[in-house]
RNA sequence: UGGGGGAUCGUUCAACGGUAGGACAGCGGACUCUGACUCCGUCGAUCUAGGUUCAAAUCCUAGUCCCCCAGCCA
């Protein structure tokens, strides 16, 4: 079995893992009824999934909330049932996985393991019960009927012609349908609530429908299947759960649980419901997940990209960090999209103590030490922990020929840049100072392939007994001492926050990031990680974390999994060079070393800092339209690249009395302008236009940048 | 246009008639044998309009916007 330490965290008390003392509109409503004494001061949750595919992030923040609320309750409890009333979507695989996932997060069910295809014959009792009571009838309209009876969302449905039928006659016509004597589909047993109820969910929902398909559990006992509407509420009425916590979208549908309780008149369970999780640059749902298994997208539920708990799991994260991060998180009614690098702060902050380091090298770049003596081998002690000397230290190898990480080497650097460059002197991390003389390239490419350097024996440990500093430290690894592996570097899964938002348009594996995986087959690691197990995790210097895959590592061979990196403010910084801030950058420099300018007489000032707030990117009109009972407006759909386009409305009506002239013009938009509600609808930005009294005009782009480059 | 929900910094969660606070992200700095960690600083919000009140994110009225519901799925 995997991650076997990790396991054994299944029996941590949550409370005493939580880092704070979060509190919730839902553990409000269950202190207000302890306090009450209600259910005599019972508390019992339970947490429900369908066994139809694997647990998510999103079950996660459930899983964390129910067995949470249970934990932190004096006598608390919670139940793990699996509501599997749909024979024809779930499966064995699936349970099995659950258990795993909900094992590994740290959370135990001890004997309290329930299914809710357990209480099949309870239920079936309970429906002869309801139709004897005249509360339920067997209804033989197809389903194309019943949906047209149903009615819609402002008019009231009609009554089924098979809605006054005989108690006697309901009796034996559901007798027979348990028997097996109607096809698939043919019947349904319904309750009789009312057909013109505003709630969808009240007019006469099915309770029952016959369908022949092998259960995972019942096998072919039954061929009739009762409904999650009906069995949920009975389910947790059966096993004294107090409050079943279920998220919004079955808000509508409480009527009808408290409905079946009350005709029921059994123990009567409350139905709490919160806004389900939601992270960015993913998707959550479960059929969208199934869609990328199925279609090879992903390779698997657990690959390391997916959202999933066999996903992240394998990606290296821990279960004190997705725990974490559901604390964080909060739980409430409104709809939210949680950014997914609160998650990713999670697992840095765990893995920042509880990760060894080591070194590796990515991408490779050879390194001579000409004077360093031929065919010695040198070894170095160095901490596994910078801050925790009881995680122990290991020997490092060190050669006359090394290699670093090409990212480490620049033959001519920008200003920032503290690494190795020609006649720069930096430090190998726990070793020696170099310094660069000569750099190799390919002849045919010009290509750099190896660096010649000098070390220098008094910085033995990586420290200068003259006293001198150096601005770089960089990893390395011995080149004739060190290991092959496979690193596969993971990012995310989308390229937009949010794949599935769009109802129109592009499908969400539109936004499928092809750069989410990128196998590296030649990195270098040190030596000792020969012994790491499957499932650990280090922490590679300069780079990120990293654990070694599970399921594709052998002995010799290792793949390592990189589960997140560092946070990195080098990279920013050449982001921000690169981004064509650079002028900015450098006017800041020179506006802090010399003295204010002067001030333009009359004018409100801006600092160049607030200037370079303003995110200018380039746009193209897609539509343009005037906008009616508005003399100036203009709305436009503009393209930023972004996936969508942006509603604007500009004021430049005067200018451009046929519209459609704007059509495909390139324009500058303020890209993070806060969007402005106004009258004729949401405007998410500003074009930039010239004008004076009389004239305006948008300024326009020739050339060819795109939708979305920044302009500064 | 039926019913059910929801609107607070960029994001997320608080504040329950009495100083709008935390976390993440951003920005700036200090420190550093990881451009990590840590530390310090900083930016920044009550959907709108009225009303009640000494005092409103909170109470009232009227709007606006967003989400969910017409499976014999859960």
């Amino acid at each position: 079995m995997r991650d076997q330490d990790d396991t054994k965290a299944g029996t941590v008390d949550a409370a005493e893992t939580r880092t704070s003392q979060p509190t919730d509109f839902i553990r409000a409503i269950i202190a207000e009824d302890k306090k009450n004494n209600k259910n005599d001061g019972k508390v019992h949750t339970r947490f429900p999934p369908e066994p139809n595919g694997y647990l998510h992030i999103g079950h996660a923040k459930s899983i964390c909330l129910n067995f949470g609320i249970a934990t932190e309750n004096e006598g608390g409890l919670c139940n793990l049932r699996f509501d599997d009333t749909n024979p024809s979507k779930e499966d064995q695989e699936y349970i099995d996985s659950i258990f795993e996932d909900v094992r590994w997060l740290g959370f135990d069910w001890e004997d309290r393991l329930y299914y809710a295809s357990d209480y099949f014959e309870k239920l079936y009792s309970f429906a002869i019960q309801l139709i004897k009571e005249g509360k339920a009838y067997v209804c033989d309209l197809s389903a194309e009927e019943i949906r047209q009876y149903r009615g819609t969302l402002t008019e009231p449905g009609k009554d089924s012609p098979y809605r006054n039928r005989s108690v006697e006659e309901n009796l034996d016509l559901f007798q027979r349908m348990r028997a097996g004597e109607f096809s698939d589909g043919s019947r349904v047993l319904r309750a009789k609530i009312d057909m013109k109820s505003p709630n969808i969910n009240m007019r006469d929902p099915v309770l029952y429908r016959i369908l022949r398909a092998t259960h995972h559990r019942t096998g072919n006992a039954w061929c009739i299947y009762p409904m999650y509407d009906y069995t949920h509420p009975i389910s947790d009425s059966l096993e004294g759960i107090t409050h079943s916590i279920c998220t919004l979208e079955f808000e509508d549908h409480r009527p009808l649980y408290d409905w079946s309780l009350g005709e029921l008149d059994i123990f009567r369970s409350r139905q709490i419901e919160f806004a389900r999780l939601n992270l960015t640059y993913t998707v959550m749902s479960k059929r969208k997940l199934l869609q990328l298994v199925q279609e090879g997208l992903v390779s698997s539920w657990d690959d390391p990209r997916m959202p999933t708990i066999s996903g992240l799991r394998r990606r290296g994260y821990t279960p004190e960090s997705i725990r974490n991060f559901c604390d964080k998180i909060g739980v409430a009614k409104k709809d939210s999209m949680v950014d997914i690098a609160l998650l990713e702060h999670c697992i840095r902050e765990d893995l920042n103590d509880k990760a060894p380091r080591r070194m590796a090298v990515l991408n490779p770049l050879k390194v001579v030490i000409d004077n360093y003596p031929q065919d010695t081998i040198e070894e170095f002690e160095i901490p596994n922990h910078p801050d925790n000397p009881a995680m122990g230290s290991r020997k490092v190898p060190f050669g006359r020929t090394l290699c670093i990480e090409r990212d480490d080497f620049m033959e001519d650097p920008p200003k920032k840049f503290f690494r190795l460059a020609p006649g720069r002197e930096v430090r190998l991390r726990g070793a020696y100072f170099i310094t660069c003389n000569e750099v190799v390239r390919d002849e045919a490419t010009g290509e750099v392939v190896e660096l010649h350097c000098s070390y220098d024996p008094a910085t033995r440990g990586g420290d200068a007994p003259d006293g001198r500093k150096v601005k770089g430290t960089i990893h390395w690894v011995c080149e004739d001492r060190c290991l092959l592996s496979e690193v596969r570097l993971y990012d995310r899964l989308f390229t937009v926050e949010n794949p599935g938002g769009d109802k129109e348009g592009p499908d969400f594996k539109a936004y499928l990031n092809p750069e989410s995986l990128s196998t590296l087959r030649a990195c270098r690691v040190e030596w000792s990680l020969n012994d790491a197990k499957p499932g650990e995790k280090f922490q590679f210097e300069r780079l990120g974390y990293f654990c070694v895959d599970a399921r594709d590592s052998s002995g010799a061979h290792k793949v390592f999994n990189r589960t997140v990196t560092l946070r990195d403010s080098w990279a920013k910084i050449e982001k921000s060079i690169e981004g064509g801030k650079k002028d900015i950058g450098d006017a800041r420099e020179q506006s802090r070393r010399e003295a204010p300018a002067p001030s333009l007489p009359g004018k409100d000032e801006v600092t160049i800092e607030d200037f370079a707030k303003l995110d200018l990117r380039v746009g193209i009109v897609r539509e343009a339209s005037v906008v009616e009972g508005s003399s100036k407006l203009i709305r436009l759909m503009v393209d930023l690249g972004e996936g969508r386009l942006r509603q604007i409305f500009a004021g430049i009506r005067p200018g451009y009395p046929k519209v459609d002239d704007l059509v495909g013009h390139k324009v500058i938009v303020v890209a993070n302008l806060k969007p402005r509600q106004m009258k004729f609808g949401l405007s998410e930005g500003m074009i930039l236009a010239g004008y004076d009294d009389e004239k305006i005009s948008i300024a326009t782009f020739e050339g060819s940048l795109q939708p979305g480059d920044k302009v500064s």
